[in-house]
DNA sequence: GATAAATAGGAAATCGTTTCGCTATAAATA
DNA sequence: TATTTATAGCGAAACGATTTCCTATTTATC
């Protein structure tokens, strides 16, 4: 074992600086009138021996430990490392510690490490929950723990969260593709029905159709489960048979940037050129699409701006700040890339390019 | 404020089980014998409460907080998020936990972070630093708080650090060019000279051509400070010019994956080929390496496994368990995806082709 | 059966704070 | 001058564990 230094303690101050415990107290936590001479004193020996508060010490006291807890599915992940940065920058601020824990989607492990973080004594929790699943989280907030929902549609409106709309973020999409003339937009998404976000871009698209009187074809929504094994081949053969069919949209919108991209890459080799003949709007703004050829336009959710208001949040919380709105829906908007254009004046011509020979 | 609810204290447990504090104590830590009618009363008293032991006081006590803090530039950078991952998983199975936070790249704030989590009395401490500047790692060493400092040469070996060959590598990368038969081999970095890591890649570009026996030719090393701007600018010029030269090699190495795609976006605006008429090779074996098109064949960092090692081997130092070796060095590797081939027959020909109209 | 050795369990000190309540002094009032 | 009020500062009690001694009991030895 590593032997400790010893430090100073608000004894060695008091005896330093002449003064009682307390006295020492009081200054440090400026939580009384102390006379200005003593103060000095007091304040003098703080700096000779280069005291600081034990806060461990100080947290078995007070039971407050400036410290949040943050749970999340994979930290390794692009868009949950862009919102923990949102939130680190906000608790460095306001001095409070951040404690990380991964889950890798397993409720058990949720609930497991939602415990260490309790037994912690953290002041407050923020939790990307992976899956539609809140018991845990109604268990910790009943015990009186400040909590934040990120990105999740938690049914009880008590829950303090912070997410955006993705149904209207979704409806923006479709929208933007609408703006520039098309009528026949495709969608591709992945079967993971017990999200609510997946849901609810779902509903997004269907919503944007209906509200620029484009009748729904559930013909070319491209289901794609696989996409999170980086395995295309689900996108592959629809946009196959789109295409033998004739069915080609002229535009999709994705679920994820990720899936956009699986997508652009089956178009091109399908023979199709982006934008000129289809347009494609991924959702995230990830990194990806600055690097995707082409650079790929999507809806954007404010990542960092996320994190901090779901910090701000929680610590309004803990701190007894009145808060007014304890469910935040965040703006999102769409990034311009190079991934749309107009859709192509002859859509027959469209249909007769002919499979390259990778199908 | 919220108010805490009181759990159960070991004096509770001690109460119910009919038994004296230090008994419970040393039940629960399993540091004395007990006799075991006694135990099982303790045992049955503790699950009766739902006892815990409140870990402040402990660490209060004993001054160890299993807890370590982990001080990163930028968790959002994908190369620091999977790394971290690999520290967490280990740290959870060693029943550790991980304070974060991020300096931005301001040594200042690496520093004031340094003593935030030593304030914090975290057992140990897990490194990035965002400049070879070491003079306040060697302050923590020297207070004799266990640290472990991650892909960085730290001058002094006495301090326990976690990296790659950087030299090594590249050297890899250029050997695997050769053996497709490249002889003309470019090389993108950025001019960020004061950072080991950057002058060690170089430099492993430069044995690894000796090692091949070909003649270092500077002109073909492109120099694009910007690349962290996302301006590729200046990739883009020097592409011209070695075009316009005639002077294209047939082959690149990058110092980063990014820097790898901004030259193939470059190579492709010029009317080069990727693989077929340039190959690229790049570096760290980022998510985007997979959406890149061509996919890109890069090296590998084995970003998890550093994470855990750095980890295993910072609680080995901190539980006093004897570590044969301090200074650890990963291996890398080369992923072979799309985006290398052997040089084309005719490279005349290759000089032939007339560069677009985006210059 | 008397003494020595071994052992189980408990009392109390300690870790470093905060905070309650009290005392002694100074100021204000009668 | 005597009495009341205000105030600065201090002592001591928490907070909840661990750990060092010490005592009382049991077991072993002669």
């Amino acid at each position: 074992m590593w032997k400790k230094l010893k430090r100073p303690s608000i004894r060695d101050v008091a005896r330093e600086a002449g003064v009682s415990i307390s006295t020492v107290s009081s200054v440090v936590n400026k939580t009384k009138f102390v006379k200005e001479d003593r103060q000095k004193r007091v304040l003098k020996a703080v700096k000779k021996l280069n005291y600081k508060p034990n806060i461990i010490a100080r947290g078995l006291r007070t039971r407050s430990t400036r410290t949040v807890g943050v749970i999340v599915p994979d930290i390794a992940q692009p868009f949950f490392s862009q919102v923990i940065r949102g939130m680190e920058e906000v608790a460095r601020k306001r001095r409070y510690t951040l404690i990380l824990s991964c889950t890798f989607y397993d409720v058990a492990e949720e609930e497991r490490q939602m415990n260490v973080l309790v037994d912690q004594f953290i002041d407050g929790l923020l939790f990307f929950c992976g899956y539609d699943n809140y018991s845990h989280i109604k268990k910790i907030y009943n015990q009186n723990i400040p909590v934040v929902v990120i990105d999740r549609e938690v049914s009880d409106p008590k829950i303090p969260s912070v997410l955006i709309d993705n149904t209207g973020a979704m409806e923006q999409a479709v929208d933007y593709l609408c703006s520039y003339g098309h009528r026949e937009i495709g969608y591709v998404t992945f079967t993971f029905e017990n999200q609510a976000t997946v849901r609810n871009r779902y509903a997004g698209y269907c919503s944007g159709l209906k509200k620029n009187n484009i009748p729904h074809n559930p013909d070319i929504a491209i289901i794609d489960d696989a996409i999170r094994l980086n395995e295309l081949r689900g996108t592959y053969n629809i946009i196959k048979e789109l295409h033998e069919k004739r069915k080609m949209p002229t535009a999709f919108t994705a679920i994820a940037d990720a899936s956009a991209i699986g997508l652009i890459k089956a178009l091109k080799e399908a023979g199709y050129r982006v934008p000129q003949d289809v347009s494609v709007v991924g959702f995230n703004n990830e990194i990806v699409c600055e690097f995707s050829d082409p650079p790929l336009t999507t809806v954007k959710q404010p990542k960092k701006l996320m994190g901090a208001a779901a910090m701000n949040l929680l610590l309004d919380i803990v701190e007894g700040k009145k808060v007014k709105n304890k469910n935040i829906v965040l703006p999102t908007n769409i990034i311009e890339r190079g991934s749309v254009a107009a859709p192509p004046k002859n859509t027959k011509q469209l249909s007769q390019r002919g499979f390259g020979n990778e199908f």
